[in-house]
This record gives C-alpha cells, sequence and structure tokens, in this order.
DNA sequence: TTGATTGTATTATGGGTATAGTACAGCGGG
DNA sequence: CCCGCTGTACTATACCCATAATACAATCAA
C-alpha cells in the first residue's frame, strides 16, 4: 500500500500536482508497481493534512494521465505498462533537466561552472 | 535603456515575479548598471504584452528589493552596489541549483548520470 | 441488517494573480 | 500656457487553487 507520508509540499506549485508527482517519482523509483494500492481520497488527505477535495482532483489527474485506476469496489490501484513508464521517464527527465539547462544558459554559465555548482550543492544537506 | 523584449514569459510563475526576475538577470549579466533608465510602466506593459497593474507590481517589487529606484521626474533607474550584487548572485545561483540538487537526489540520480543528463540538453537547441 | 467506509459530486468562501477601466497630481516640451 | 506622459491609486471582474461542509449510492465487515 503506497502512502504519502514522505511528501514534503511547497508552496510553489499546485498541491494536487505535487501530490500526482510523487506517485510518478514513485512509479519512476520502481517503488510503485502495477496493482500496488492507494489509500483511499480521505485517507491519503489525512496523510498529507489537506483537503480530500484536492486529493480527489489529484486522484483524477492520475487516473488522466492512466497510471492510476479506480473501481468502486477495489478503490485505486497502480497501472502501468511499458508505454506509460517511457513516458514518465521522459516526462521527469526532461521537466528536470531542460528547464535548468536552460536558465543556466540564460545566466552565460559554463558547462563547467554548471557542474561546479552542482557539485557544491551535491553533498551539503 | 534597459527593454524587456527578449523576456519570454511562461505560464507558470506570476507574471509580475518574471518580470523581477529578468532584471535581476540583467544585472547578473552586468547588462543592467547602476543608472541605466527603465522604461516607464506602461512601455514595459506594451513591450510585454500585459497589464499596466502588473508591470506596477513589478516595479514595487524591485524597489522593495533595493536595485530600482524611482523618482516621479526622472522614472525608474537601476540602482546596483556590491552588496546588492552579491546578495542577486547568490540568491540566483541559490535558486537555480538548489532545487535542481535536490529533485535529481529525491529521483536517486547518481552526480555523474547528472552532469551526463546536463551534458545531452547543454549543445541541443 | 446495520454501520462505517468508499468514490463522487455539489455549493460556498477566500486568497492570489491578472485584467480592464478610470482617475489624478506632477512634470516637461512644444 | 497647455498637452501629453509620468507614477500612483482605486474599483471591479475573472480565473485558478484550496478549503469547508455536505450529500448520496455502493460496498463491505461485524
Amino acid at each position: 500500500m503506497l502512502n504519502f507520508y514522505d511528501l514534503r509540499l511547497n508552496n510553489r506549485d499546485p498541491v494536487y500536482i505535487q501530490a500526482a508527482m510523487y506517485v510518478k517519482r514513485q512509479i519512476w523509483l520502481r517503488r510503485a508497481l502495477s496493482g500496488d494500492k492507494l489509500p483511499s481520497r480521505r485517507e491519503v488527505a489525512a496523510q498529507l493534512s489537506i483537503n480530500p477535495n484536492t486529493v480527489q482532483k489529484a486522484f483524477k489527474l492520475m487516473e488522466d494521465e492512466g497510471y492510476v485506476r479506480t473501481s468502486s469496489t477495489l478503490g485505486s490501484i497502480i497501472y502501468v505498462d511499458s508505454e506509460i513508464i517511457a513516458r514518465i521517464e521522459n516526462e521527469l527527465t526532461r521537466e528536470l533537466v531542460k528547464p535548468f539547462v536552460d536558465s543556466a544558459q540564460e545566466l552565460q554559465l559554463s558547462f563547467d561552472s554548471v557542474v561546479e555548482l552542482i557539485r557544491e550543492y551535491w553533498e551539503v544537506e
């Protein structure tokens, strides 16, 4: 049973987007596999301390994007096939790397200096 | 006279934030120097095809952050000293690199694979 | 069977953002 | 002097997001 306790919400992006992205990352990490159950809308809302309506919106989005299926009898489960996984992988890496490279180049940073900056932040926590 | 023709607005972030960030980047790139004039609110609105009120909000933000000064006689001009430049540099690199590294680590990417991904996107246009 | 949980839906409120439209005092160039 | 531009301010509208508070039919366990 996938849970949402690890998800730390930020104040920048819509909450329902963040929730769906979280599930996407779990699929990417192979921590969410086809058939895995998701908690109920109300349970997820409790885990994240958000409104059940916002969770409903996230589930709706995940269903539309194809990796969550819902039946009123069984609740919601993960569904992924190779096509969906490939789509998610492309989406996650592209959405991560592309804007970063664009911004770095807009600031006219060199490739080497960017690598150096990342190295600085990589280990520190 | 600094203009805003190069700024491509996205649909993700508030427009007035993007406008202020654009000026910040020009300062970072030393394309905007102390004393450089900014167009009027209405002129910026025209350059970006947005509402003058939104521009006013951007100018208000830039004044609050210290790198734009306005007098009703001379209009708005850039003002930066070494302290402000240092602050902007830290802010831009941190806001660029930190979230990127956080996301990459959340996807459990290795440092080397991240560098490789960036290399893939770096030259491509 | 009864009661609790489920997915789903609706209405209302509030905050943030962006827009449109208007207004006004101050200043400068013709 | 006067017209136009300036910065500034205000109201109203609209959209998206998030929340609160319900409501209801279907399902399942006790």
